[in-house]
DNA sequence: CGCTGCATTGAAGGCGGTCAAACTGCGTGG
DNA sequence: CCACGCAGTTTGACCGCCTTCAATGCAGCG
């Protein structure tokens, strides 16, 4: 059920089978969850912590007037509030942006993990520690880069990230996002992300239609997006 | 000599006597760094992290086009890098804007924590999680902010910061970077930081002469800043 | 078949970028 | 001591990107 959850951490260290055990038996009360609802509500304190089998999510704020902004997008494989775990509150919501199926870990779990499993605990730690430097990583986009590299450099992650977990085919992943949250995402306007995916598409680096991204040319997107999968931190070495 | 350090942790948590011991057995080698010296080098593989002890330092990126983001600024009692205990390798670069007064951890040392100390490893986890969390904040003002408002922000939180760790008076702290550094925290030309700077000024809720920053109408700023410091975490509670 | 949510396009205006020049304070060397 | 240079700050002008407002197109669905 966590394969998706195992497939990351894979990416990065050796798990024992021990440990993926004990992750298995610790992980459960599978739940779905519809398109724009909570999967957690922002100020409230967890007691357990939410992994994404499948779908799309999203941590976001809002500000006082009505401004939205996303600053993290998740999907299967990922823990979107482990962070809450030190944290104890939480500081924003997440959101499913399609249909999610997700499986919680009680934090009295975690902590247990965290006594008698430091291997484990170094895993998890990571895991949280790559969400701060995709965090990096965009607000490097948005302050420095020109709102077309922004794009095509999401685009590029989502493929690594969803081709890491198993969810991409070759070249192409399914997006069932609308626009406007994409604009929430780069903190542009819907008009003006309408427009610069009018970019992408006249260069013919990339196709979205029936929900789905067709990436036509990686290596000019990637060029674009001045993309480095570096930050993703996808090699396997002992934490 | 790490009680910055050791402030930062106590506003989150009870740390007992014995752990503030052994961190500070652990953190040695006091070191100085001047101005846009690097603490640490993008891509290197540190076999220990950083504390700050004095000084302001940042995190930074640099794109091909030499165009500079900066993605955290950190004061003292904070670790720069810690996150590179689990990560490995640094995806980004840490320099000195102002003389830095540092001491280091060795990484080995930091792993006998995660195998002996499991409340302590969370308090270490805690620190980067919190990173995220201004990572987040970074990231909400960057796409969805005036200008103006990240600018007050950005001088909210870290007064706030300052106050925790005992190194700002009442309404003011030392504050010696440049505008163009600056800038490069904001994502903005120098020329247009220095107008929003006048914005500021000119509503009389700061001002910034003999490298201090001097907060003269702290409910204007947070007003303009929309500041909830609230992602700060800084509530005591067992983690 | 018409409704609804989303995508697309156009037009007008302002924010923020770049270029350029002047100004300030400070340290240094003649 | 003064002139000079340098680093940083400030201001002005111009222009283009991005926002907002508005209208139209389009596809799925009750």
């Amino acid at each position: 059920m966590i394969e998706p959850l195992i497939a990351n951490m894979q990416a990065r260290d050796v798990v024992s089978s021990r440990e993926i055990d004990l992750l298995q038996s610790m992980i459960v009360r599978e739940r779905r969850f519809a398109v724009d609802e909570d999967l957690v509500k922002e100020g409230t304190r967890p007691i357990f912590s939410t992994v994404l089998l499948d779908g799309i999510a999203a941590r976001y704020r809002v500000l006082e007037d009505g401004k939205r902004q996303i600053t993290a997008l998740h999907i299967g494989g990922d823990f979107v509030d482990l962070h809450a775990f030190p944290l104890k509150e939480m500081d924003h919501g997440v959101v499913a942006l399609t249909p999610c199926r997700v499986a919680f870990a009680d934090h009295s779990d975690l902590r247990r993990i965290t006594e008698t499993e430091p291997h484990l605990t170094r895993l998890l730690w990571l895991l949280t520690v790559v969400d701060g430097a995709i965090h990096r990583e965009w607000i490097v986009a948005m302050g420095r880069r020109s709102k077309k590299s922004h794009l095509a450099h999401l685009f590029c992650e989502l493929y690594i990230r969803l081709k890491v977990v198993g969810k991409a085919e070759k070249g192409s992943f399914a997006f069932s996002l609308t626009q406007s949250e994409l604009a929430d995402v780069l903190g542009l306007s819907l008009v003006h992300l309408n427009k610069t995916l009018g970019l992408l598409r006249k260069e013919s680096v990339l196709e979205w239609a029936q929900r789905t991204i067709t990436i036509m040319d990686w290596d000019g997107l990637q060029r674009i997006a001045e993309f480095e999968p570096h930050y993703l931190n996808l090699h396997v070495e002992a934490r």
